[in-house]
DNA sequence: ACATACTACTTGTATATACAAGTATGCACA
DNA sequence: TGTGCATACTTGTATATACAAGTAGTATGT
């Protein structure tokens, strides 16, 4: 049985993701969210407050508790699926996938994945967008040994990264960010100009037993930021 | 005057800072820091527990509160000083001192240093270069409660960054990173057009207690790759 | 000798209550 | 027409209390 004020904060997790509450609404006083779940104040206050130190509630005294409507961010620091991300924020989620095929690996591509030189490996390039605007290019490609069935996946459902943390969870990944100025087919797909900054990351993500894929992301420099929060105390 | 369980978090950071509770100690018990500062349990607990969310404490049910390791951690994302990093690459590291003087905080800035609007604080920009090349300008903001030397400080021997590690030891860091065109005046500085994209940084550092700096870094892109390696054993 | 139960401590969850402090709105008064 | 005040909300701080749950050590019974 998960504590009262856990279970408050999924329920108005769930308000914001289902739309019930979107980016700036604001949230029931604490005094109601209590009435609402038989709790004391105390409790409700609670579960309000882990939201806003996790950044999804924002609150002013006197004023009120709103959804806080913060430019697309996510974590260096983890590795999560877009799609969740997006629809944390109480945003609307879709994709489009503009390729799903096999490929032959060159030198360099076999040297990412760890594969031979001429073997097949997976690929595809998905755009996902948040309410209707392109935020991610993400160009990917899978080593069949620990994703056998990627090609057979509905992308649409769930997202690459979701599915490849199932058949082969992460372990390690390692990545790199760099600036630079999109190629002409991956500004049409993020519906941007030749001539604005894009963040690309390159990623190549591991599994306890080796290289899963390589993927390269490409975020328009206008509608997206990566973010991160740094503890450096030791957590043991 | 602050909340009393501010000033509860104060005592202990003394405590830890001046060696009266080492790493690894164990803490007053909830109960007993109610005592020693004469409040009710609930308040002496909620100073415990900001503290373990920052990190500085650790707990365990049945079993007490303890000081964390400080060991600065995380091969992930380093804060290094720019001029270790360049000099472990073998290249030649140079810096140039544009601006060293302070400023009056105006109402954003007063809130990302947690200072009053109005008040002083020091002011300083800096360019980088590897090899001749300009690859950092970094503009910083910092709050002179900790760091009251600031500007008699020579940084062309040592790195702001350094500096402000030995005065006020980092504990937290908020950061995000966004694809951007310069400011002309950037542009310049780094010896690049305004149409080439850069790698801007915006990080926040704590210490223990408060907010130490803010500083602003552009990276020209094609000069600088941000890296980092993840590894998700120990942790959740 | 060994397992069990008990005890004394710790942190974790939850309540009911009180008042302080900040914000917005409408109403009375000059 | 305003200006200020009262009011009705909100969140912020603080207390006293109760019991649950986890840990470690001690005493007890077989």
């Amino acid at each position: 049985m998960l504590p009262r004020y856990t279970q408050i904060k999924l329920a108005l997790l769930d308000a914001i993701e289902d739309g019930t509450m979107g980016p700036g609404d604001q949230v029931p006083s604490e005094n109601q969210l209590a009435l609402q779940h038989q709790v004391s104040r105390m409790t409700a206050r609670r579960a309000v407050t882990e939201l806003v130190e996790e950044g999804i509630l924002m609150r002013t005294q006197g004023l009120g508790t709103f959804v806080s409507d913060h430019r697309p961010m996510s974590s260096m620091l983890e590795i999560r699926s877009i799609r969740d991300e997006v629809i944390q924020r109480g945003h609307r989620y879709a994709s489009s996938i503009l390729h799903l095929d096999s490929v032959i690996a060159n030198e360099a591509l076999a040297r990412w994945l760890d594969v031979g030189i001429g073997d097949v490996v997976f690929h595809s390039i998905i755009v996902h967008s948040e309410n209707g605007q392109p935020i991610q290019y993400e160009e990917r490609w899978v080593n069949p040994r620990w994703a056998p069935d990627y090609l057979q996946q509905d992308f649409s459902q769930q997202t690459a990264n979701h599915y490849l943390n199932l058949v082969a969870p992460l372990t390690q990944a390692d990545h790199s960010v760099e600036a630079m100025l999109p190629e002409a087919h991956i500004a049409q797909a993020l519906q941007i100009t030749a001539a604005d900054p894009c963040l690309k990351i390159s990623r190549r993500t591991y599994s306890a037993r080796g290289v899963v894929s390589h993927a390269v992301l490409y975020h328009p420099g206008n509608r997206y930021r990566l973010g991160g929060h740094l503890n450096f105390q030791a957590k043991t």
